[in-house]
RNA sequence: UGGGGCGUAGCCAAGCGGUAAGGCAGCGGACUUUGGCUCCGCCAUCCGUAGGUUCGAAUCCUACCGCCCCAGCCA
């Protein structure tokens, strides 16, 4: 039964209450010509999704009828990014290509019919032909050969005897049609190009149109799902399904493509990114990819979580990435240990602490899940703490260490600070505080409150580390709006590297991939980058921050 | 001026003639050994606009306005 309801899950409840299907069956057609991005991951839910709920099944199909820009690699970082979603197509593999030799007996079905013609027309001749979107086209002077001609001339160019372009295979349908689609539709274009799948068995190749729907026939599709920019070609789809002897009727419905503030979500557009060097890769942490958005760290519950938040509609709409964040945060909140990194470190020494003396001192690993355990840390007279959370002159709001200020070390002890140090240009470089033996753990006997709690790292022991705190690719939440280019909207800082960080000795040689929680800064992972002694961690996503918050409120609001 | 869609809060989105769900964001408060989490409260007299039908309209009718998609031998 579907956990939630939208107006697909509607049209499929009813179709299985009426009988009109027994099952149902639906399927996610990439084309691989890029990597998967977060709005193919909605249509990876809804239709998996759909297929999960009712008791049917779902294909991945790849929908390979263009071997100019398709390629192995992407066939097999489709397969690895939909399983890492979470989704399994057990059995059914398939690829359009699969299809090709049905395809072209079809093709020769329409011929034989008089509902399809071979055009010597050139590509350019035939958009002058289309006609406007308020003009009728015309009709080509080779609309009217006989099948005889068309079919030798068709059998032709599968043998190979026309150089591309020379030639097309059009649908024979109404050149005044008000629905462009409609306008002699091309079914087969002549391309020598080498297919992934088929190698160079075929150098005449089936257009979106010609293939898409038969296939969806063949494999028994009942919900063809796709998205809202289809809809025009949804009385082509039926066309072809009536004209020809397919053996089962499946019908389109379209719904509204995802859309995210602050990113951009085209193939061509995260190509580019990549082809010019904007990104390191299509698994670089900024992506909008799944391969990217995992390397940052996301997991994959988060995106359902998001897709399933934002629902399904057909109104076109741009979902606030604020919304994302909360979906990942809240599963990281959950699931990610708990450990201490400090990325912009100042010193602190604990002027009463025993030179020589560590203790290890007991630290939960998730206070939100008590399986998660406890592990050790180790404390001793020189510590790092962030140097955010020290002021020397302290705003009203500002509740960390200042001088005279006593405030608690996460699970340590309760520490004052007592004197600053600084260099010659007056920076501070060192703070010397005194501790509260008595406070060990965190809490004090005397019931005595400080107001902040602060992370921390024992000098000695702590590991260096790198650490790539992100942003968003875009400044502006509408990259490209107001007559932009897409381009200058790129934020040039979504990336900072900090080279001297440091995190506790359990992370000196961290899981790759895995997500953790930095205390009170956020999440983050260890990225592929790592090399043993020298991590490397993806900041994932910040912790909600109030004091951030106040901050930037203060200094709008500054006269 | 052709064809196809869509307009409910800052952003998503329920609602299907009986008097506006939920989430995100925001604001206020409680709690707190993460300024996190959690919890509580606030946040549309109104559903693009204008008419009409009805005892009753976001839901039905009419007109208008706005936005999106289509003129690839891409998908």
């Amino acid at each position: 039964m579907p956990e939630r309801s939208d107006f697909l899950r509607d049209i499929v409840a009813a179709d299985l209450a009426t009988g009109k299907h027994e099952t149902v069956v639906t399927r996610f057609p990439p084309e691989p010509n890029g990597y998967l991005h977060i709005g193919h991951a909605k249509s990876i839910c809804l239709n998996f999704g759909i297929a999960q709920e009712f008791g049917g099944r779902c294909h991945l199909r790849f929908d390979d009828t263009n071997p100019v820009k398709e390629e192995q690699e992407y066939i097999d970082s489709i397969e690895e990014d939909v399983r890492w979603l979470g989704f399994d197509w057990g059995e059914h593999l398939y690829y359009a290509s699969d299809y090709f030799e049905q395809l072209y007996e079809w093709a020769v079905h329409l011929i034989k019919a008089g509902k399809a013609y071979v055009d010597d027309l050139s590509a350019d001749e035939i958009r002058e032909h289309r006609g406007t979107l308020t003009e009728p086209g015309t009709e080509s002077p080779w609309r009217n050969r006989t099948p005889e001609e068309n079919l030798d001339l068709f059998e032709r160019m599968r043998a190979g005897e026309f150089p591309d372009g020379s030639r097309v295979l059009r649908a024979r349908i109404d050149m005044s049609a008000g629905n462009i689609n409609f306008r002699d539709p091309v079914m087969y274009r002549i391309l020598h190009s080498t297919h992934p799948r088929t190698a160079d068995a075929w150098c005449i190749y089936p257009s979106y149109d010609f293939a898409h729907g038969q296939s969806d026939a063949i494999e028994g599709i009942t919900h063809s799902i796709c998205t809202l920019e289809f809809q025009d070609h949804r009385p082509l789809y039926d066309w072809f399904i009536e004209n020809l002897p397919v053996p089962s009727t499946p019908r389109q419905y379209e719904f509204a493509r995802l859309n995210l503030t602050h990113t951009v979500l085209s193939k061509r557009v995260l190509l580019k990114l990549v082809n010019e060097g904007h990104v390191r890769g299509w698994d670089d942490p900024r992506m909008p990819t799944l391969s990217g958005l995992r390397r940052r760290g996301f997991p994959a519950e988060g995106i359902r979580d998001l897709a399933a938040m934002v629902g399904v509609a057909r109104a076109d709409s741009v979902v606030e990435i604020e919304m994302l964040e909360h979906a990942v945060r809240d599963v990281l909140n959950r699931t990610a240990l708990r450990r201490f990194g400090v990325i912009d470190p100042l010193k602190v020494v604990i002027e009463n602490y025993p030179e020589d003396q560590v203790e290890h001192l007991e630290v939960p690993n998730n206070p939100e899940d008590e399986s998660a355990g406890t592990r050790t840390v180790p404390f001793s007279r020189e510590l790092w703490i962030e140097r955010d959370d020290f002021m020397e002159e302290p705003p009203a709001k500002f509740f960390r260490l200042a001088p005279g200020r006593e405030v608690r070390l996460r699970s340590a002890y309760f520490i004052t600070c007592d004197r600053v140090v600084k260099d010659a240009a007056g920076t501070v470089v060192e703070l010397r505080c005194t501790y509260d033996p008595a406070t060990r753990g965190g809490s004090s006997p005397d019931g005595r409150k400080v107001k902040a709690t602060l992370h921390w790292l024992s000098a000695e022991h702590a590991a260096p580390a790198t650490v790539r705190l992100y942003d968003h690719l875009f400044t502006s939440p509408h990259p490209g709006s107001g007559g932009r280019d897409l381009f200058e909207d790129l934020d040039p800082d979504s990336e900072t590297v900090c080279a001297s960080a440091f995190v506790e000795p359990s992370l000196a040689e961290p899981v790759v991939g895995q997500t953790v929680q930095f205390e009170r800064l956020g999440y983050f992972c260890a990225d592929p980058d790592s090399a043993p002694g020298a991590p490397v961690f993806n900041r994932t996503v910040t912790l909600k921050d109030t004091w951030a918050k106040l901050q930037a409120a203060g200094r709008q609001g500054a006269p």
